[in-house]
DNA sequence: CGTTTAGTTGAGGAAGGTCAATCAGCGTGG
DNA sequence: CCACGCTGATTGACCTTCCTCAACTAAACG
């Protein structure tokens, strides 16, 4: 497979399995792929989304933020993952898009997308899959900081956040390593910087997980699993049935 | 315009103009009014989505239950609104579809979408379009649930209904009725009825609202706009002018 | 080796949850 | 027509969780 179709292709392909035509296609959407800085804006609030961004390497995220000056990490981004598909009806983007680490980007201008989508229904419904896969993530996330405690929000998260990596093959054990400050982290859960690392010194402490730096590691996944309620169907890959896909 | 059209047409339509042709096919997906009794269940979880429902009459709701038991309500949905595209791609339903009222509700068969699709790039750029706005309205519930307190919950909550149900004309002034328990309210925002009880009564005490019964006037928008930071633009019906739509 | 930035720890307080009792509305059957 | 019982809303008391503020420590960088 050539490298250019690697990092879409162990996303949205999941969805799918996808005629050598269809792969042509998507490698249009990593055609262009460009060095990105850490810190770097892809897109501004209150601007018009023209472009869709596959994250070819690094993690990116999305954010808001309220008249009082509080924001909120809405999507976290990574390698594979297509940027933009959240906002690309409206008007004007709702969120901010930064770069969390270096990494590479391709942008595809989103005035090419309606003759994409033309030509293989397949890959229509595989994006839209995708939109609604990113869409369900931030729905489950949101649902169980609604209702869980501080650790049970955090087990959640790393257990995400493990299961995407996985997912992209980006890590094979139990371990991974997290490019967030815990500010950032906390803008996810939705609770203040103080409360994530007591939390986390505490789950450290009831032998959950282990920390040293960046690093995380799932110690004991069945208490994890019991006290996050995580749901890998969220992204499961089965499309749903009742869709006929006429040959690409 | 035919009645049949007219519960649609004032949602989907909202987002382009749509020419006969469109509006033709449009109907179809309120071709099979059928009248349902408050409580009903259109869908339970993790059963293969099959239809869409076009909600003519009446609320409903969709929810998630957690392994502990506690539920989350996710969508609330009003006349007009086209229920069921959140799991339209998964192979199984994540949530649940409860009639709020009675009401009157069109299936459609999710088999026959993508001829329709086919038919009309624009219809499917609005369904598109309509899905992505359902989503902006949990994300931006959730986003304020988690930033705000109580009282600014609710704020939210109401200013949400209330502009909803002046986009359908479903009231003209600044009252409306919500068919919730008071259960369902707290299951919502993400917090216990009581609370919201308590709530209710100092927001009534400031001069903000006026209850009786299941209806709500709203007293002082200013006030509450200030507090809740609702952003009506989430329904916009503007569509992204980068999407260039080729004649219907 | 200082300076800055991020993370940790402690103390006090506010917001909201839980439990339990009470109250109001309403349909039902005597 | 009235008493009863059911359900949902309200109120009170108490307690947990989490936030805020502030001091302190550790790591990162010149």
């Amino acid at each position: 497979m050539p490298a250019q179709e690697r990092y879409m292709a162990r996303n949205i392909g999941h969805h799918l399995s996808l005629s050598k035509r269809d792969h042509a296609l998507l490698a249009e959407l990593e055609a262009s792929p460009r060095p990105v800085a850490k810190g770097t804006v892809l897109w501004e609030s209150r601007t018009t989304p023209d472009q869709l961004y596959t994250l070819c390497e690094g993690w990116a995220y999305t954010s808001q933020c309220s008249a009082d000056g509080s924001r909120q990490i809405l999507d976290l981004f990574l390698p594979g993952d297509i940027m933009g598909l959240r906002d690309l009806t409206y008007h004007d983007h709702s969120t901010t898009a930064v770069m969390l680490t270096d990494g590479v980007v391709s942008p595809f201008p989103i005035d090419r997308l309606p003759r994409l989508m033309r030509r293989s229904a397949r890959l229509a419904w595989a994006l839209q899959a995708s939109a609604a896969r990113q869409e369900g993530l931030i729905t489950q996330r949101m649902v169980n900081v609604l209702s869980h405690d501080a650790a049970s929000r955090i087990a959640h998260f790393v257990l995400e956040v493990h299961h995407r990596l996985q997912r992209i093959e980006e890590t094979s054990g139990d371990s991974f390593d997290l490019p967030l400050l815990q500010r950032q982290f906390s803008m996810l859960l939705g609770m203040s910087s103080v409360h994530v690392s007591r939390t986390l010194v505490e789950m450290a402490n009831r032998g959950l997980i282990q920390r040293s730096r960046r690093n995380i590691r799932l110690l004991d996944f069945e208490a994890l699993n019991r006290m996050a309620d995580f749901d890998p169907n969220t992204l499961n890959d089965n499309l749903n049935p009742h869709i006929p896909l006429t040959a690409g």
